[in-house]
DNA sequence: ATGGTTGCCTTGCAA
């Protein structure tokens, strides 16, 4: 099975892109972030058409998350259980295949003395509070999706730079720590070892072309995942060119 | 410290 998640900025200015990343690698299930659309707006007809299955829970301008997948979800759950009706669209969960998967969209957090991080913080503490609840460390659980947190040093660029930012903070890397005390693992760091692989990379200052990027878009499985993982990539290559997401997709494969 | 770029039912705001 193929579990790939990414970022795509909007998915309406992004859609030819997503149609080819699904026609290119074939996942089973792709894990979208900030689609900026109502659900009544996502182009699901373009998907359908092909014999893609969607879910979505969308919302204008800002957020919203979505599934593109081979085969129907099951018990789709949409928003965090404390959320109200206005809350914003950061999490959507489907079980595919019998692992259930949650692609969630961490909010940005704008700068450690915003009120945006305090919302951050509370937003990852109520995300552990559901998980906590419904799981356990025995399940096949995939958490995956933009974080907005780089785990450490080898995922930032110039962590010297980066260090008390927003992003690479000590009080994210906490909320980060107590998911993982849930039972997760980061994927990636079961096949790669090594610095310098990003997923994002800023629209502003020749990002990309600097290769100044962050990793964080991120894959955490329970145990039995990680024992079933046989790879987990960054593809890069999507970021470059005109039209591109500033986050490239990551895709996980399990057997 | 600032600014750079992209997307949005925009002309500032969020990322």
């Amino acid at each position: 099975m193929r579990i790939a998640t990414w970022n795509v900025n909007s998915v309406r200015p992004r859609l030819d892109r997503v149609l080819a990343f699904l026609e290119r690698q074939q996942p089973d299930v792709l894990c979208l972030q900030e689609i900026k659309v109502l659900d009544a707006d996502f182009p699901r007809d373009r998907f359908e058409a092909l014999g893609w299955h969607v879910e979505t829970f969308g919302q204008p301008t800002y957020n919203g998350v979505a599934f593109i997948s081979r085969e129907q979800a099951s018990d789709v759950v949409r928003g965090l259980p404390d959320d109200g009706d206005d809350a914003q669209r950061r999490l959507i969960a489907g079980t595919f295949f019998g692992v259930r998967v949650v692609n969630i969209y961490v909010p940005n957090g704008q700068s450690p003395e915003s009120d945006k991080f305090v919302y951050k913080l509370d937003w990852l503490e109520r995300l552990e509070q559901m998980l906590a609840g419904a799981h356990g460390p025995g399940d096949d659980l995939v958490l995956l999706g933009d974080f907005n947190i780089a785990p450490d040093d080898r995922d930032v660029h110039d962590p010297d730079a980066w260090r008390g930012h927003v992003h690479f903070h000590p009080k994210e890397h906490e909320a980060l720590a107590k998911l993982q005390a849930l039972g997760l693992a980061d994927l990636f760091r079961w096949h790669e070892r090594a610095g310098g692989h990003y997923s994002w990379w800023d629209y502003r200052g020749q990002g990309y072309e600097c290769d100044a990027g962050l990793r964080i878009d991120l894959v955490l499985v329970t145990e039995s995942m990680a024992e079933r993982s046989e790879a987990c990539f960054i593809e890069r290559a999507e970021r470059a060119g005109e039209g591109a997401s500033d986050h490239a997709p990551v895709i996980a494969d399990f057997d």
